[in-house]
DNA sequence: TGCATATAGTTTGTCGACAAGTTTTTTGCC
DNA sequence: GGCAAAAAACTTGTCGACAAACTATATGCA
């Protein structure tokens, strides 16, 4: 296929700074695998990415490198690197370790956060409570995410950040591959309460209220998931 | 610096696979850093170890791209690359980390494990408990994560074994750091008792005997740090 | 001598090219 | 027509080269 890729308009290499092109080409795909532009399992070749970001081949590698090590890619050797495929066989871990991850970022949160921190968590839980208003399902996703990634960067525990911030781009990849179809009658205000019930609790410094707000959170989330994906099987089953 | 590094050994690029450069570079990098043949903030320089290893620089360089992602160097942008550098303020959410992580692992392989697991936990308890009463305090190290690592498999949750490995390998990094110099009078034996009891409880599939024994082995391992960081404190008050 | 500036020397980030594997297409045979 | 082997086409992994950015040295001036 020697199609003439689509330019992507913006990405003049020119005013790109000096080790701009691999950071370009990283957070390109990042933001297209968790959007789901590139679906999973989708081959991604390194030429026409190249041709199509307006550099060589060798920032893009690094990029997919990178995402390699963060799991959102598979690089199969000597074959084509693919957009890595959602493991349903462990959804059960994956569930596992989101909660837990809830779970002990909150009461980090709730023991070492410093005043900044509550700005910081409030301003993002304004964000998202627009995206409920304005039922902007894809925009709610993200700000959810940015939402307990920011409690999570209050907690100061980096190793857990990390883990939770994968797990979170894994749910939110999750979350779009069901949620879109989805129908969206209910809307889900409960989580703007919940969201609140954690800023207050983490405010308070009540670590053990913490731990059981984020874990029903969790839960919540979790039942959620589980039940679009059983709605999605038994749709698929009367095909 | 156009000093000519010792070629080697054993690294032909003749019988190396397609694909096998990087891999080579990125085990031999790996292993220098955790065995602190590299020193802590110690720079990396490209072409000279691509000179060493007899390739190009480019798998050099993915190389220390993958291992930027695993936290073990630090790229600094259009300077050199480092090792790494232990980070002593965040010590305390190292060692939290690690305590929730060997406690989850093992509450997990009480509930998951396989017969196939046990062997192979029995066997890398094996071979521990033999650099015990060897008195090799390097082979310990690596062996007791080997240990902790096969239990984590067992749990088989990849998202706690994945950081569970990188806080063990941390963990070797410091205990060599300090563990060399400490006397070994005390021989360590308590923790091949600690083993062996981890392993029965995980055989007998009592979840809460696990969580108990591997935080008590964990506040064990914590313990046993801080007091040779404060040991060697004082070493070099005095001085 | 001490400091600012210019200069030389490294080291990284990116590029284009090429060869080893893969995949796809073509060819030959039954 | 259907299947196996050979060939063409493509993709990746590695290489050497070059320019931008940084570091160390040398130069000039007060």
């Amino acid at each position: 296929m020697t199609d003439a890729e689509s330019p992507t308009p913006g990405t003049d290499p020119a005013d790109r700074k000096r080790g701009g092109g691999a950071k370009l080409a990283y957070e390109t795909l990042r933001d297209e695998i968790l959007d789901l532009v590139l679906a999973p399992g989708e081959p991604i070749d390194e030429a026409s990415l190249a041709e199509r970001l307006a550099m060589s081949r060798t920032p893009v590698r690094e990029a997919l490198v990178r995402l390699a090590g963060e799991g959102l890619v598979t690089m199969l050797p000597n074959r084509s690197t693919i957009v890595a495929p959602v493991d349903f066989p462990n959804l059960y871990a994956f569930f596992d370790a989101l909660t837990l991850m809830y779970r002990v970022t909150t009461r980090l949160a709730a023991e070492f956060h410093q005043p900044a921190d509550l700005d910081a968590i409030r301003a993002r839980q304004a964000v998202f409570a627009r995206a409920v208003q304005a039922g902007d399902t894809a925009a709610m996703i993200t700000h959810n995410r940015d939402f307990h990634a920011a409690i999570a960067e209050a907690g100061r525990n980096s190793y857990y950040t990390q883990l939770f911030v994968r797990l979170l781009d894994e749910g939110r990849r999750i979350l779009r591959l069901y949620y879109y179809p989805s129908f969206s009658a209910q809307m889900p205000h409960p989580y703007i309460l919940e969201h609140e019930a954690i800023i207050a609790a983490v405010a308070d410094r009540d670590v053990e209220l913490c731990d059981t707000l984020a874990r029903e959170h969790a839960d919540q989330i979790v039942r959620q998931i589980q039940e679009m994906i059983a709605r999605d099987r038994r749709q698929h089953l009367r095909l």
